[in-house]
DNA sequence: ATAGCTAATGAAACCGTATTCTTTAAAGCA
DNA sequence: TGCTTTAAAGAATACGGTTTCATTAGCTAT
């Protein structure tokens, strides 16, 4: 085991080295009081020559802190939350904090051996967008580590921490305002999974619309299909759409991935779009610019998003015992090509079975 | 400082609770010898009580292992990257480690900054997406972690490890080929940075294929443009190709985030492919079969690459005493449809100045 | 000259765990 | 009975740092 691996060089070599103490290496190395220059020149010159590099184990064992953030999101894929990393991360690294990424993939397990990994792996803060399945063991978590949320929210009252999120409600309500504007009535959602706030909050915003046109949005709603934010369920939702008798004129999506599913669908279904069915977004998607079929979404400044979070979390590492806040990015619509006029034979339409065999969808 | 957070629990707690000693606490969590069963079930009463959660720092320390693997990569926001890193993590999960995942954006002082990092925070091995600017550094720290390299390469015979690659200079010579045969002679290399092994490699692919038809691409070549293989550097390209006096028929793109950029500029200043220029490129592109102008790809099996990453990482981990290996995969082409013939009159066209703003390019 | 202070350093304790070394008690055996 | 063996548990040490505490020497003030 562990052939031709040398050992690391301690701060024990390096004093031997230097004939000082480890004490003052160790002051030397932090720059801390009283250590005079020629020690100070010997302990440098001693630590180059070995090539010593310190082990932040032990020092993060020593001072009880990893300067760590760990950062949990739902799903690494999106490049959405690749992008809120890279924002985090510039504010962080600015005040020697890293950021350890992870993903779960919407899953309460990975979700949870991810917070036991993060907790013991001593993280000092955790940024936390959370599949909502695990609320008990994250606000138990939450007496020990500062936490920060986003985009999801939780409802126990002894949660301390800050949410940054977007303005769910507003997002999916300007969307469908447009839709029923053009004249659409039968539309489609594609839901996020129920329990989650924003999942909840963005399909308010759309009933809240639906019903200023005095459509109601319930149980019995027929043009609906909870996915769960992934590329494969907006895949899923477009084939149930399909198998309905009466077709819809219109999809909302109510995230990026599944937009996206839906479109390879309506591609390897040949559907067409805006002329067989219109489709809407919320949050934007990568690259937008070149995709043929555009749809129209609302985005947001996630570069802001990112710095705000990055900014919360260094306070609350800083000291927690602050209240609670809350700050909501306003949504901006993106027109796109794939929304039109509905029409009346839309709705009796049969799609074709798929062209395209579904590898790699 | 850190109020509003209580302390967490120590196994000396749970040791005081389950009135035994700490070493016997250890013992029973690690499932090691000697236990009594009902000293067991105290303890782990106790700890249960108490919300025990090991501490891995302390772990680390004294077993002299993090379970941890560190994953650098050049560039995060590629999504390319981010699918190996899954697979990657998929295989080295199943045994018990974990991926930490950084992101050098092709910077030298990033890379450094990290590999730093990665090294004090006591990694068990590396994978490496290398910048190929401090390889010195790389092959010192090399003595004590085992390292696997991807896509790229370090010349230094004292590299221990294995390389993960693709096929560069094939999946090039494959393109370029392609390009020729249609009748193209002019064509634009968008070429990576000349001091990686990829980059040359790709490289070589395309000057042997055009050597078949009597082209000699050089220093004098004036159909070309270093990148550095960020998406930015992919529009530069397009820009600098714009300021010819004389146009290419065809551009090739060394890799995906370049043809991205590319694409981007050809829609901003309206060129049009196939019709103004055919386009190719290496890698293949997200969600490709969604892009209206699809360049034609060489792609590779990324899960099968992931999937070998993460083998010979831990191969090594277990005993780097091996010979170094190498794993190359093979490309494949995925036809688009922004290729097509050439015609004379491309060569003397002028492109159009922007008519989108660069916002979000 | 002596008490008191400060700069500079070393010695030692500690962080939380794993593990080796001891000790104890019970069991096995002649 | 007395000795050896073995299961079970505790005590002590080590991992590589940081930090407190102690020590020394040199200096100042009275």
């Amino acid at each position: 085991m562990k052939k031709n691996i040398s050992k690391r060089i301690t701060m024990r070599e390096v004093a031997k080295e230097a004939k000082v103490s480890v004490a003052t290496v160790s002051r030397v190395l932090n720059k801390s009081e009283y250590v005079s220059s020629d020690i100070t020149k010997r302990v440098l010159q001693a630590s180059k020559k070995l090539g010593y590099f310190p082990n932040s184990i032990a020092r993060s064992l020593k001072i009880n802190s990893t300067h760590t953030i760990g950062f949990l999101v739902s799903d690494i894929s999106n490049p959405y939350y690749i992008t809120i990393a890279r924002a985090v991360e510039e504010v962080v690294k600015n005040h020697n904090y890293n950021l350890i990424l992870c993903s779960t993939e919407n899953k309460k397990d990975r979700e949870l051996s991810y917070l036991e990994l993060l907790f013991s792996k001593n993280i000092d803060a955790l940024i936390l967008n959370t599949t909502g399945k695990n609320d008990d063991f994250i606000v138990n978590m939450n007496k020990t580590i500062p936490m920060v949320l986003i985009n999801r929210r939780i409802k126990s009252p002894d949660f301390i921490g800050d949410v940054v999120d977007t303005d769910n409600t507003k997002g999916t309500y300007i969307l469908t305002k447009q839709l029923l504007e053009l004249g659409h009535r039968d539309i489609f959602v594609i839901n996020g999974p129920r329990n989650l706030s924003n999942a909840q909050q963005r399909m308010l915003g759309f009933k809240q619309a639906m019903l200023e046109y005095s459509i109601t949005v319930d149980g019995d709603y027929p043009f609906q299909y909870e996915g769960d934010f992934t590329l494969d369920s907006g895949y899923d939702a477009i084939m149930h759409l399909c198998s309905l008798p009466q077709k819809p004129t219109a999809v909302i999506s109510l995230n990026n991935m599944m937009a996206i599913g839906a479109l390879k669908c309506f591609k390897a279904l040949n559907i067409n779009a805006p002329e067989d069915l219109s489709i809407v977004s919320y949050d934007s998607i990568d690259n937008m610019e070149l995709i043929a079929v555009r749809p129209t979404v609302v985005s947001f400044d996630i570069n802001k998003f990112g710095t705000r979070i990055g900014e919360y979390i260094l306070e609350r590492v800083k000291d927690n015992n602050i209240p609670n806040r809350e700050f909501v990015l306003e949504p901006k619509v993106i027109q796109g090509n794939a929304v039109g006029f509905p029409t009346d034979n839309m709705k009796n339409r049969d799609f074709n079975t798929p062209v395209l065999n579904m590898v790699g969808k």
